[in-house]
Order: C-alpha cells, then structure tokens, then sequence
DNA sequence: AACTATTTATAAGA
DNA sequence: TTCTTATAAATAGTT
C-alpha cells in the first residue's frame, strides 16, 4: 500500500482528482465548522469544484458575512453605488433583494440603529464616515447661506 | 502529556480558544489552498475572529467568487420561466432597482457625496440625522469597551 | 513560539 | 461511491 506524501499541484488524472476532491472537500468544511464552534468565529466557505459544481457553508448566513467583509475591504465609496456586476445581472431578482436588503443594513448602520455585532475597529470605519459626510453637509450650508444673502435662515 | 480528544463546543477559556483559533485558522487556509491547487477548484475563505479580526482568501478573487456563488444560489430554475412570469419578474426587477438607486442616493447624501439641490431645512434634516447616528455609535463603542474588561490577548 | 503524543485526515487500494 | 488501512498531517496539551 505505501502511501507517499502527494506533490502539491493539479492532479492530472480526472478520476483520481475527483476522488480527491471529494474527500478534502469533506475535510475542510468539517475543519471550517469546528474552527467556527470552537472558536466562535463567523465563517464562510465557497467552493467550485473544476466541473462548476457549488458548494458553500456560512455559520451565520453568507449575506451577512459577505456585507461585513465587505465593510473591511471596501473602498467606502463605491460601496454605495449599485455594481457593474448587479446592472449585469438584473435578469432576476434575487441579486437585486440581496443589494436592497445590503443597503437598506448600511443604512440602518449609518443611523446607529443596527450596530450589535460590529467590533471598536468597525465602529470607528463607521464613526469616521459619518464625521466625513457632517464635514460635507456643514461646507454645503456655509455655501447656501453666502448665495442667500436675502434671509439668513437660522442654523444649528 | 496525554492528549484527549477536545469537546466540539466553544472554549470557554479566553487565552485557549485565541491559540486554538491561531493554530486551526493555519491549518484551515493552507486546507483550502491545497484543494485549490490539487483539485483545480474555486474558492473562496472568509474568517472572522471573535475578536473581529479578519483573515480571507480567496483562489481567484474574492469579487469573483463572490460573484459566481450569488449566480448560482439564486436562478437556475428561472431560465425557463413561461414569458408571463418572466414579464413579472422583469416589472418586479424595475421596481427593485429603482429601490436600490433610492437607498444609494440615501447612502450618498449621508456620505455628504451628493448635497446638491437639496436647502437649508433638508440639509438641516440630514445633519441631525447624522449626528444621532454619531452619538449612537459613540455609545456602542463605549459599551463594547466596557465589555472587553477583559485584558487583551496578544494575537499572531 | 516550540515540542511531541495523539488524534485526525487522507492516499491508495479494494 | 463507500470502506479499509497505512501513513501523512494537524493539533491539544505542555514547556
């Protein structure tokens, strides 16, 4: 039987790559669930194998973990304009809900209204965006205000 | 030394859970580069610590695994749909997207991106708005402050 | 961070 | 695909 250690690259044969692929897959959603238990992580996992088949695992749902990584990654600007991908995508609806329900959870974060499971880290993102847009919105007044010269509206 | 075998359920020490995720979370990216690899296969990691922090991979790029996995969990069954239904869904995907334009210009305008047109009173409006959301997230993170007492633990 | 006894994953064969 | 088993790899407990 000997057994080898196997070398690190694309399995040629069809066959025995399957099979493979079928056994690791196995392993690594069962370590990604443990490491998520055990540790009490937020994990998600997606998987095509090479013939395109899907599989995937999130331990709170994968909504909701592809938004808070994306509150990571981002690029805060772009975040709120609808994507070249979705404007692509818009033979169904479902992508659509997805980004409504996306957005309308941004909102809610930018209001303070939905802030529980969001770390000091995100927190200050948001808290800075914010201060950002106050910053903005203050200029915009100051600007309105010059212009108006008629009748000095009371400001806060 | 005598190793047994450990409960599948979260550590409940603090110290001990943070080196097991250490040492798993390893262990779990390298399983998922080596399917990668050997098997030809698409993927995509997401990990959040419990302390936040977050770790990815991705064998492409993470937009595009994100991308192929939102097409593959929503239509598959609608390609065929009679053209009634697909007249529906086509009217239901205006209104989605008309939603989503609204909820990014809302986005925007808290951002302070797109100000323009709007006077004194609607900015005033949009002011407060932000400054409750402010003070929302302010409390939120002295909160979480307060329950992270707990000294923190040096992480890799 | 390093060590090692054990457990766990898995390559190869059936 | 499933199972078996020898072996490689990961890791729990310890230093």
């Amino acid at each position: 039987m000997k057994r080898k250690r196997i070398e690190m690259k694309k399995i040629d044969n069809r066959a025995a790559r399957q099979v493979t692929f079928s056994k690791r897959r196995r392993g690594l959603f069962k370590k990604a669930m443990e490491l998520s238990t055990l540790c009490d992580a937020e994990i998600a996992l997606i998987v095509f194998s090479s013939t395109g088949k899907l599989f995937d695992y999130a331990s709170s749902s994968m909504q909701q973990v592809i938004e808070r990584h994306n509150l990571h990654s981002k690029n805060l600007s772009k975040m709120d304009k609808p994507s070249v991908e979705l404007q692509r995508a818009n033979s169904t609806n479902t992508l659509l809900s997805d980004e409504i329900v996306g957005k309308a959870h941004e909102l809610r974060q930018m209001k303070g209204e939905e802030l529980q499971g969001l770390n000091i880290e995100e927190l200050q993102k948001l808290e800075q965006l914010l201060k950002v847009g106050l910053s903005r919105i203050s200029n915009a007044k100051g600007a309105q205000l010059m212009e108006d010269n008629q009748q000095p509206t009371q400001v806060s």
